[in-house]
DNA sequence: CTGAAAGCGCTTACAG
DNA sequence: CTGAAAGCGCTTACAG
């Protein structure tokens, strides 16, 4: 294994002090008056000797890293893979690379991720925050680290956030069922204390309520795909005056689906769908299923804008960038007038 | 911004030297001689300020990083994504991170991403090579860094790789599907000479060689998902005496799926199926699609067992690990006999 | 049993 | 215009 070229062996050949090296491999030849024969001399045998910085030198220096850390529920999840495909476009053009983890959505072990995360030093921090985690962010905040969160944001922890408008897109959705003469709409929820999820339910509830119906919510404890669908199961039998479902998340649906097929349900014919995330399966169902789709490139594109932002920014506290953006309706042939 | 406590501060605090201190971290207080008392006050003050190496400084002084590059065509495609979650799992109970990135099947960008993840110092590079690569990869092997490839194998790199059997898993589907009574099966697959595409096409042309039936194959040259149904719109029109087919990939099945419904295709009733590659989608076909699945966790699992070997190891030349996992033929009622 | 010191490869305040 | 030197926070060969 070659011994990588150094700082040093650059201003050995050439005779300077690793300084002016330095100086010139950082672009602060002119703001350091360093001649500019000098200046190119450096250059030229930077490029032939194809030298590279040690990043870990730079870092240990600088104390930045240039690593962005990337904490969500779990990595193979579309959502969360579409997001992470378009941040690391974004973070790669421009020097940064993503680190990340999954949390499985086990507080302990995010904990311990979140460490490590502050272990290795990243520059950034961009987290779906499984519950619990409330007090481990605030900390983080406090040392002023730079800290945007996505999906879902914490009620009392003041911080930067991208997150959709989940109310308005459930409150819009339930309408769009009702103007197409749908009256006992069921929504398929999971029981949890999230913030996006408690605000999907609420955007359904205020519909609901504005239309004079009666609401009527499926909390499943989501442990997996089986009891879930189990749940289901008992709740669709139990409800069979139903005219339509919303079902709040894509693995919801997707169970929701699997339970369709069980029970013999045919979508739009015995039941009107409508799905909160938009996913490929439902371009197949039979009709096509109506869908909330969240602006994975935005809620990316926003995340990113935010933190560079930060990342720029030299201790200057500005206020913080709390990002709501729109949903698409998709609709489709579940849930047609009939 | 309070400051990190440093190795020093434990030191000063104890009237120690950093030596011991750092002794002590790494578990060697026994192999240095130190006594209990002392190692038993260095930890005690160690719990007590929350001490943290840092990480910069020890990668700096030691060289590893602890941090393992995915280089993947797509961290979103469900495949590598994953995979991913999987190595990362592995990896991060064992102190290792793992840095991605996503290569876009672009051959410049692999090579510069290859070089930030060098740069970086990643301890290992897992990676499923786009072309091109080839040189990159046999330069980088040469300087004894730990690769191991996956999903792709080149062939004139000697290097460790997990794969899938690809020819045989064709192979087996081929033949069912000739075992169920079809007779002009057709393969659609890429344009492409990445080594595990060709090996599926093999598998499929040495069964229909073996039953003496004719090959009819289509090499879509992929672009987007539009450009190749229109391509398959044209394939299934010219050849519309087939009774089967067998889509080569995921992405190249999904594109099939919207082609049949364009031109009215009845899964099984006009068409067998079999997809490479078993996805959500398939189950919800009518009738659900056969597929070649592939085992995800054991890849990831047999990829990490080989690089974390190869990480422990110093400068002992092994024999390259070549792992070929067996898929699983989930078959239903897409391949049926009629 | 323990410590002083070199060194990993950079950046930058200071000096001239 | 340019350089000597301190220092980021560790590890480890060497010395006693």
């Amino acid at each position: 294994m070659k011994k990588r070229v150094s700082i040093k062996d650059i201003a050995k050949q050439l005779n300077i002090s690793i300084t002016t090296v330095s100086f010139v491999i950082n672009g602060k030849a002119r703001e350091k008056n360093i001649s500019e024969s000098l200046t190119k001399k450096v250059l030229d045998l930077v490029a032939e000797l194809n030298y590279q910085p040690n990043a870990l030198a730079t870092s240990l220096r600088t104390g930045k890293t240039k690593i962005i850390g990337f904490l969500v529920d779990d990595i193979s999840e579309p959502f969360f893979a579409g997001i992470a495909r378009r941040i690391d476009e974004i973070a790669s053009s421009l020097g940064y690379k993503i680190l990340f983890s999954s949390t499985r959505n086990d507080t302990e072990k995010a904990i311990e991720l979140l460490q490590i995360f502050k272990d290795r030093h990243v520059d950034g921090y961009i987290m779906a925050l499984p519950e619990g985690l409330e007090d481990e962010v605030k900390k983080l905040i406090q040392t002023d680290a730079p800290v945007v969160l996505f999906d879902r944001y914490v009620q009392d922890v003041k911080t930067d956030y991208v997150i959709i408008d989940n109310k308005n897109s459930t409150y819009q959705a339930t309408e769009h069922l009702i103007e197409n003469g749908y009256k006992k709409i069921g929504f398929v929820t999971i029981d949890t204390v999230q913030q996006q999820m408690v605000d999907r339910l609420t955007g359904y509830e205020a519909a609901i309520e504005a239309y004079s119906l009666s609401p009527i919510v499926k909390k499943i404890s989501y442990v997996n795909s089986s009891a879930s669908i189990e749940e289901m199961v008992k709740f669709f039998k139990a409800e069979n005056q139903l005219d339509a479902v919303i079902f709040a998340a894509n693995y919801i649906c997707l169970d929701g689906l699997r339970t369709f097929r069980k029970l013999g349900i045919k979508i739009h014919k015995d039941l009107a769908v409508v799905s909160f995330d938009d996913f490929e399966i439902l371009e197949f169902c039979e009709p096509p299923v109506t869908a909330i789709a969240q602006p994975l490139e935005a809620i990316a594109e926003n995340v990113m804008k935010i933190l560079l932002n930060k990342l720029k920014k030299t201790a200057k506290p500005v206020e913080n960038a709390q990002v709501s953006l729109p949903t698409i309706l998709n609709i489709r042939g579940s849930s047609l007038k009939k």
